[in-house]
DNA sequence: GTGAAAGCGCTAACAA
DNA sequence: TTGTTAGCGCTTTCAC
């Protein structure tokens, strides 16, 4: 080896930073401002512990690392100084050396076209219990807001180093670019519906289950001309829809396509839905709608029309946020186990982040029954 | 200076590199697996590129860094490269190399006691907000729940380096201990009310002028029995009190104590302190919620105790979260600008961070009329 | 039990 | 225009 301790001593930065903690006690008149800023000071760091304790930085590293090795005493000191001094090891630095990174990415996608908003109460459920899950596993969580349209931007924030993997909440109709995604190898996980063919590992709930659970409590109250509002181009919406399906085959009733209203999420299509269905006087006694956010609207559109709820058109909902429960009528609704979900795909995705292939996960769905379906269906006029 | 290429060469780990990345293309022999795993591999770095590329490292770091130094052809090869292989800087590297971040912390602090969470869809709007005004800036965004009671940990946010700094949304009943970071030089902005006697930048809109404006509504619809809920300990509260107590006794109307409801969020308070008004027999034509929450909680309230509104009970809420229109009856409300509350705080953030001490916004608020206060007040039986 | 030294992946002054 | 080299703040062998 060359170079011994040639190396520190040729450190003038470091140098630097010696004589300007030492100067620290002084009125600033050694140290000159260049601005009328105040000395925002330079970050405290390892070595100024290591000074300041008068131990080796290395000693530092390792005691504030718990090892064994540092004698208990030194731990202390050392542990002592950081703490009334406020350090805290700078993590970026931490993460290069030792080629680790514990942050996960969170990726709400959004629609330029705004169909559906970072603000869907029920993303944000999933936002909360991921937070949670991630803070339990001593995880950070970045959160990005990515145009749908350019998922392809999702693989950087792993290559890039930004964050070891990548949870993505909602899948939208890019069930391809994910499998690209995937096949290049980016570490994601996706809340969503669990597809044949498909390359990422899913979380969601069962949606098939849900739909059906949604399709049988109407056709239980006696409803028969059940709607569908939802767009079935989300592979989720579209797998409770074959719930509702399979639940009206099962029974026997016909299914009406006029009663399948393509309608996306706050921006008032239920209410054009249900305009259009009672101009066309198609007469219907009850709504299954894709989302909570859908059932409120519709409730909405049917009170302008004169339709109470349950009574005219009993509804049920999806999700189960936390609205459901305050709206006037309180909402029937289908619950998905976030809290469980949230779990499980940050377990999934550190199984991906360690070269496993974790399989889908399929949370069960659960009936809630509140006012918007609970009366039995009056006589229309 | 005693070192020269020895150095390099006497680095075993890129030669390791080198000779694995050319045999990459034969297949699995000469690199023995040790684990059954799929060989997740390597990460792509700035060597690979030189070398796939043929010049130093040096060339490729200015050519992605858009260097005018480097050769137009070269930039060219170079660029066309990375983006093939999907290569990203190694962000974390980098900043530690500026000394440099860019990325935010906002913190939503939690109340174990659950008074207000995560999901509060103010809360949300703002976040959303931020995250956008970050994203034009190309800063990150780093999301973390922290338990009210811990508030001093959110200074470690910053002297660990993972953020260069911190949003606070929602100042509680925490005023001292932000005094307290603000005083340790920790860099926080945060979203709430402008006090007296702070050392910290707030962002937030003008919520006495908000408390006068709901109030003189009501009074202005004739109603002179207006209750209000909401809990003042939250300075943010406290103020739209205060507009509220004003309003009143700029038109006479004496205050009654017994209309002052501390009421906090979701979780059945306000239904509580109706009951609590009715049973005690307090006559009431009106309300003004602090929150739109609180403004739903009470409608559904008022509803089981037969009371209608806008008929026996005008309501007025705060925030005009999305619902406030969707819901029935829609929501008179206070709005408050959170867009321009979001590119605020950012900016002051920053400022901050520069070292400066950017004065606290105080933004407008205005009054959305809706159907919760619309009509006349109706006699009372 | 502690210190010296190398190096994580990158940028930038300096040299050529 | 490109290459060489030092070093960002930290952890961890390897010596002592």
């Amino acid at each position: 080896m060359i170079l011994t301790s040639k190396r520190a001593a040729s450190r003038p930065d470091l140098m630097k930073r010696t004589q300007n903690r030492e100067s620290a006690g002084k009125p600033a008149v050694a140290a000159p401002r260049h601005s009328g800023k105040p000395p925002r000071p330079q970050k405290l760091q390892m070595g100024d512990i290591a000074r300041l304790a008068g131990v080796d930085i290395s000693t530092v590293s390792r005691a504030l690392n718990g090892s064994s090795l540092v004698k208990d005493a030194t731990r202390q000191r050392i542990e002592e100084l950081a703490r009334s001094l406020n350090y805290s090891v700078n993590v970026g630095a931490r993460n290069l050396r030792l080629k680790q990174n514990r942050t996960i990415a969170v990726v709400v996608p959004y629609d330029a076209t705004a169909r559906q908003q970072i603000s869907d109460p029920f993303f944000v459920g999933i936002l909360g219990r991921l937070a949670d899950a991630l803070t339990d596993r001593d995880y950070d969580m970045l959160l990005s807001r990515v145009d749908a349209e350019r998922l392809d931007l999702i693989g950087e924030l792993a290559a890039s180093g930004r964050a070891m993997g990548v949870i993505l909440i909602g899948q939208w109709h890019r069930h391809e670019q994910l499998n690209q995604l995937a096949a290049a190898n980016a570490p994601i996980v996706v809340w969503g519906a669990h597809l044949p063919q498909q390359l990422y590992c899913t979380v969601g709930s069962d949606n098939i289950a849900g739909g059906a659970l949604a399709t049988e409590h109407l056709v239980g109250l006696g409803r028969r001309r059940i709607a569908f509002f939802g767009d079935i181009e989300f592979p989720e919406v579209a797998q409770r829809f074959e719930g509702y399906r399979q639940t009206l085959a099962r029974h026997g009733i016909a299914q009406d396509p006029q009663l399948v209203l393509r309608t996306s999420f706050l921006d008032g299509s239920a209410q054009q839905a249900i305009s259009g269905l009672v101009a066309r006087k198609i007469p219907f006694d009850s709504l299954f709608a894709s989302s909570d956010l859908l059932a409120i609207g519709a409730i909405t559109a049917l009170r302008e029309h004169g339709l109470a709820t349950p009574e005219d058109v009993a509804v049920v909902g999806y999700d189960d946020i936390e609205l459901a429960r305050y709206y006037h009528p309180s909402l029937t609704t289908i619950r998905q186990p976030v809290a469980q979900g949230a779990v499980a795909l940050v377990d999934a995705l550190l199984a991906v982040a360690r070269g496993e292939r974790p399989k889908p996960t399929v949370l069960p769905a659960e009936l809630i029954v509140r006012e918007s379906s609970l009366s039995k269906s009056r006589p229309r006029s």
